[in-house]
DNA sequence: ACAGATAACTCGTTTAAACAAGTTTAATAA
DNA sequence: TTATTAAACTTGTTTAAACGAGTTATCTGT
């Protein structure tokens, strides 16, 4: 409900290209158009349009309009990058049964080979978990994480295996906001092949990164194993001019 | 010499970061200190300051102000995310020797399955040219890519051995804008064990993706297939609301 | 019919101002 | 002293308008 102006015709202009109404190679109605259509200013209008420009959905061209590069994906891809986006989302979106088992969850303090891989201060008392994530019966992805115990308060491993994004987000009320990942592809460890269905793959693709609050504490520092053949990350950059 | 004023500004805060006057979990003068600092107006200054959170250096909170969670890479990583960076741009930031070698250069015409692969149309004129890329004496990359003919006249062996993009963008003028990618590991060819220096590794980290130009033509598909230890890419997202 | 000037569009940048809504600090009242 | 209130900050959203610059279509004169 309270919701700005931009973000609704942010939406409604995304939905009208995921939709097809416009198309690849299409161009979008002129700003001024859409100024009218929406009953705004064309300061708003062009908001909702950068957003999309940096999502790689447009591309404008002065002089010329707005043109849709938006072509739907292949499907193969579970998880898109850009985006802040936990398992379960992630999952649910493409309308696959999941499954988490809680592997370890203990409470740490921070030593110095730990800060220096999290980012964590030394001293900090963390909670270590360890999960395993199925996709149907597949071990596809193995997380550890790493959580500021003064700013995730009362988790706890039922949560850990259900959604701990939903528990921060809805019960702490917590506000997640900027992240920042490394993306490697690694050989993988004996722990790795114990743990996740790798059939003949003997390496996995890592996803490591920070995660910060409202309140630009970083709470939460978490690595992903993926199984290769499961995963494929989607990204739209725009050139910098010089 | 014809650069915006919020590009300036942009500039020079994020050099403010990088050296290290605002260090991380500081918090930044005021967007109004900075409107009179400037000379400008909030409007500009704001339009700066967007650019360097979507980057990840901030973390702007309502009422607060605008916090720093920029913190200096540890430098393993040649590539960044989230800029369209050349191959040569990349080494050159990072001060590394570099040499390309020229495999294969010839023009085809794109059948059913690179009209898929790619996302060029069937019959069209592509160049088809693969490259090995050494940092030092080490074969680090194979690149494969498909160029539009009709968008890139003039293209050359000895130009694919320089940079592409250099003669792109500085002899035809052309501008790059937006490019999407696809991240994945796979398992190495016998191809990739042929050309690349993978020493141990049987695997490899694959960057494919598209490029546009201005005009909104799709001109460029480019797969760079990376050796595992010599690559790192790194992300920056915002949380969307809902 | 054709070439060239012009007008009518496009998006890009910047200014100016107002109000909303958070957070912190300072003043005030118990 | 302590709690409450108010003021003075902060960033977030939106409007309005002007001008610049690139592209396309139209008009005009030869």
């Amino acid at each position: 409900m309270p919701q700005s102006k931009y973000e609704q015709i942010y939406r409604s202009i995304k939905e009208d290209i995921e939709t097809g109404l416009y198309k690849y190679n299409d161009f979008l109605p002129s700003e001024n158009e859409y100024t009218e259509r929406f009953g705004c200013t064309r300061n708003t209008v062009r908001r909702a349009l950068s957003l999309l420009t940096s999502e790689g959905y447009l591309l404008p061209q002065h002089g010329r309009g707005v043109q849709v590069i938006y072509r739907p994906d292949d499907g193969r891809s579970l998880f898109t990058i850009g985006g802040i986006e936990s398992f379960a989302e992630a999952a649910n979106r493409s309308g696959r049964k999941t499954v988490t088992k809680v592997i370890i969850f203990k409470q740490i303090i921070a030593d110095k080979k730990t800060s220096l891989k999290t980012g964590f201060d030394i001293g900090a008392e963390l909670y270590y978990i360890e999960r395993v994530r199925y996709v149907g019966k597949r071990a596809v992805i193995f997380d550890t994480n790493y959580f500021l115990v003064s700013e995730t308060p009362g988790l706890q491993p039922s949560i850990a295996a259900d959604s701990i994004y939903r528990y921060l987000e809805g019960t702490l009320g917590m506000t997640i906001t900027t992240s920042r990942r490394r993306i490697t592809a690694q050989t993988a460890t004996e722990r790795d092949r114990e743990l996740l269905d790798l059939n003949h793959f003997d390496f996995i693709l890592s996803v490591a990164g920070q995660v910060f609050n409202s309140r630009g504490v970083m709470f939460e520092y978490t690595e992903s194993r993926h199984v290769p053949d499961q995963v494929c990350f989607v990204e739209s950059a725009v050139r910098q001019k010089v």
